[in-house]
DNA sequence: TCGAATTTGTGCGTATGTATC
DNA sequence: GGATACATACGCACAAATTCG
């Protein structure tokens, strides 16, 4: 179907051209649902489900009492996902975010805790295994980005300087080289990725609008012998995209 | 908000308990509008809204005409994007389903056109510079489950038996080995992941619900030396987990 | 096979609460 | 505080697709 003959889709199919033809300009305002009921010759009804539309698609921002705002399309960051051909110290979130030239910082809180079933699994451990647990939110340039949520072992960091990740003489260098220090050399690391609506918790710590979608990195750190580490990453879709750099192997 | 209060939030809440719980089977129909309407005491319009946002999540689908049925959650699956220490052969796609219990197979298009803007960026050849283009839809067990949109230089296999994918000698044997047998040693590739909202064309050829997320993939494969292949593989986040195993290195 | 009942998708009108300006 | 505008909620009508006797 080439030519939509829907209203609502219609009445979308032209907002959204004036927005990304730049008619519409980041920031400004749409006319009011009255104003383009009439504009259109439809009902203000048409207009609201065109509206949904677009606030699916991440173009508009709605707040009761406000005209629909044309989200400026933020500038997509990236995040390397590699250490492949790189030499990476300390946190690779600050390296990645001071390389693009913004300012990265992070707020955290553990606590030990006793490992769900599915972290459990993810650090070969018996369910209900003691973990240090650290809830991390990571800043930009003063605003919340994105979030995680680790998991260590208590078996493996319980009595060592390393124990708090955050607290100590490691502080803020990264699993890796926290890690070393105990004498655990990791290797590798596995990351599952996968996609999902933001849940009301992440939607409030993270500042973005409820419905949205956010990716969810499933990591794990290694050693030789066992994973050491893992966590739940949660980006906003809207403000990151991935990149992983894959040696390839084979003659 | 602990508690909603919204009608038709209440109304989602509800049905989706029953649909998590196993109350309201896989494949098993809601009751209809009406039905609804009367048994939660509220306007079918609010029932409307209701199957709209259980939609939006995936849980149901509805066909006009026909009561919404309960999806049956697909079982994630997982495409492992990496080589290392695997010795992988021929294509990638096929020996991930088929480890996973599947029959996996495909269907291709190829014709040679100009390279659009981002592709040759990607490429770093000319804008308008003669590429083959290859049009993938995957399936597995049959159905369609996975697109990808190929760009090769022709500059680079112009003339030899690899230039059209999926003919001749190296026919579906992948990028790695077809570019191999040309004397392009591919040593790395770079993918870098987005999550957006499925386009109209990509819903009708993966047969999947408009509205429902894909994650895309921009895939790029280097020699030592430059681009030699790249593509935009389309997956959508219900069915897919993507698995990235990298080498940490360092001390 | 056919037709009638059912159900969804779309579209219209209106009222009320509440946030914004 | 008042005017504006959105979010929610109610009602109804019709076309198209499905379902089922």
């Amino acid at each position: 179907m080439p030519t939509e003959n829907l209203l609502y889709l219609r009445v979308a199919d032209d907002l959204r051209r004036q927005i990304v033809n730049g008619e519409l300009t980041a920031g400004s305002r749409l006319p009011s649902r009255a104003q383009l009921a009439e504009q259109f010759h439809v009902s203000e009804n048409v207009v609201r489900r065109a509206i949904d539309v677009l606030m699916a698609e991440g173009l508009i921002e709605t707040r009761t009492g406000a005209r629909p705002t044309v989200r400026q399309r933020p500038q997509l960051r990236r995040l390397t996902r590699s250490w492949y051909r790189e030499q990476r110290e300390g946190s690779p979130f600050r390296a990645d975010i001071k390389a693009q030239g913004h300012e990265a910082d992070w707020t955290c809180e553990s606590k030990t805790t006793t490992a769900p079933p599915t972290i459990a699994e993810r650090l070969r451990i018996a369910a209900d295994a003691p973990v240090m647990r650290t809830d991390y939110v990571f800043t930009s340039d003063g605003e919340p980005v994105m979030m995680s949520t680790s998991h260590e072992p208590l078996e493996l960091t319980r009595g060592t300087p390393v124990m708090l990740p955050e607290r100590g003489p490691y502080a803020g260098q990264g699993v890796r080289d926290r890690m070393s220090a105990i004498g655990q050399r990791i290797v590798t690391a596995t990351e599952v990725v996968t996609a999902r609506p933001v849940t009301q918790n992440e939607s409030a710590a993270l500042n973005v609008s409820a419905g949205t979608m956010v990716m969810v990195i499933q990591r794990t750190y290694w050693t030789d012998e066992r994973p050491v580490e893992t966590a739940n990453i949660v980006v906003p879709v809207d403000r990151y995209e991935l990149l992983y750099v894959i040696p390839v192997e084979g003659d």
